[in-house]
DNA sequence: CCTACCGATCGGTAGG
DNA sequence: CCTACCGATCGGTAGG
């Protein structure tokens, strides 16, 4: 319960500031130019240090990257669960969810952009890693989707992916001003509620 | 009519033939690794000529990859409008083009796979002219969603955005086997289906 | 966390 | 289309 981050190396306070700075600012880098794009030199320039002193932080660019991914994930996950628990009908829990999921994807100010999708532009050597970690966070819409009086033609399965890639792909259209984050997720609450008529 | 291609060096018989072969494997490349994991000295390899070489054919990377981009818009906008005019009913063409379009994007084998999406891994330099040459596409989607009996709350600028995301993001999740190509095209329409009743 | 550096790889070019 | 090469940049490390 200490909370301790799992670091190989003296983790004081300032320590564990720094790297969780580390961590944001990296984040932002990632989401704006992909994996290849951004290189050690750029995220240590920001953050305001030479570039082989992130070396002290992390052990490389790939766990650095891997660190970040799994801690979105996690507090998106919460999130998302606190959302969806001030609710109780089917289609107002996913449409809490997705209204917090979209809200995350699409806060440039936000601590959690990971880049859900467009893994090739990461090593395959971690992709494996965190499809687990994704296949993971995505039990949460297959147990909101899995509770929805659907239409009996329509296919979970596919029907879960299909909202989950409108959700985590938002931000590669999204632009601040014309309409708000709530509102889209209402259009695409809109146009997924295909509720069975009983 | 003559339907040289606009290079800017001899161009005969052969080197078209090897340029259009360039264009090929380069875009299964661009497509698997994305733009920045994919190196002319891999492009090179797998043609089956050194790196240099390249450079006869292309001027440079950036070039290469313009290139494959407007071939492969070009190429599936006419494969699209041929689909689309096989019908008359609006909801039928309309399902006409997505699975034309899944068809394209879903074929490993096809000679166009444009990653239509993640543009933040390509350099800011080139963005520019893709984002034009994809706008001018993605008219034939604007006209398509423009004919249909929509229910009036919903918007159609957001659906025909919701809905290309869903054709360009697929082979991010598709994989061969459970379901085919136009049983996915199938689905998405019946989610995106919203007849107005009148 | 800095200094100073390594080997590898990259896009690209001159000259033939 | 090859040979031979360039400068730049990359992830990462030793030693302090």
């Amino acid at each position: 319960m200490s909370g301790a981050p799992q670091t190989h190396h003296p983790h004081d306070a300032s320590s564990a500031e720094r790297r969780r700075e580390i961590l944001e600012i990296s984040a932002q880098l990632f989401a704006e130019r992909g994996y290849r794009g951004t290189s050690m030199r750029h995220i240590a320039e920001k953050v305001g240090m030479l570039p082989g002193s992130l070396y002290y932080h992390f052990r490389s660019k790939e766990s650095l990257f891997v660190d970040i991914h799994d801690r979105a994930l996690d507090e998106t996950a919460a999130r998302i669960e606190a959302a969806m628990s001030l609710h109780t009908d089917p289609w107002d829990r996913l449409e809490a969810a997705c209204a917090e999921m979209l809200d995350i994807q699409l806060n440039p100010a936000s601590l959690t952009l990971p880049i859900m999708n467009n893994l090739h532009s990461v090593p395959e050597e971690v992709t494996d890693a965190l499809v687990r970690k994704r296949d993971e966070f995505e039990l949460i819409f297959r147990r909101l989707v899995d509770a929805l009086p659907l239409e009996e033609d329509i296919d979970r399965s596919i029907y879960r992916i299909l909202l989950l890639r409108q959700l985590n792909t938002a931000d590669g259209w999204y632009r601040e001003g014309r309409l708000t984050r709530r509102e889209i997720a209402r259009q695409i609450l809109r146009i997924f509620r295909h509720a069975r008529t009983d």
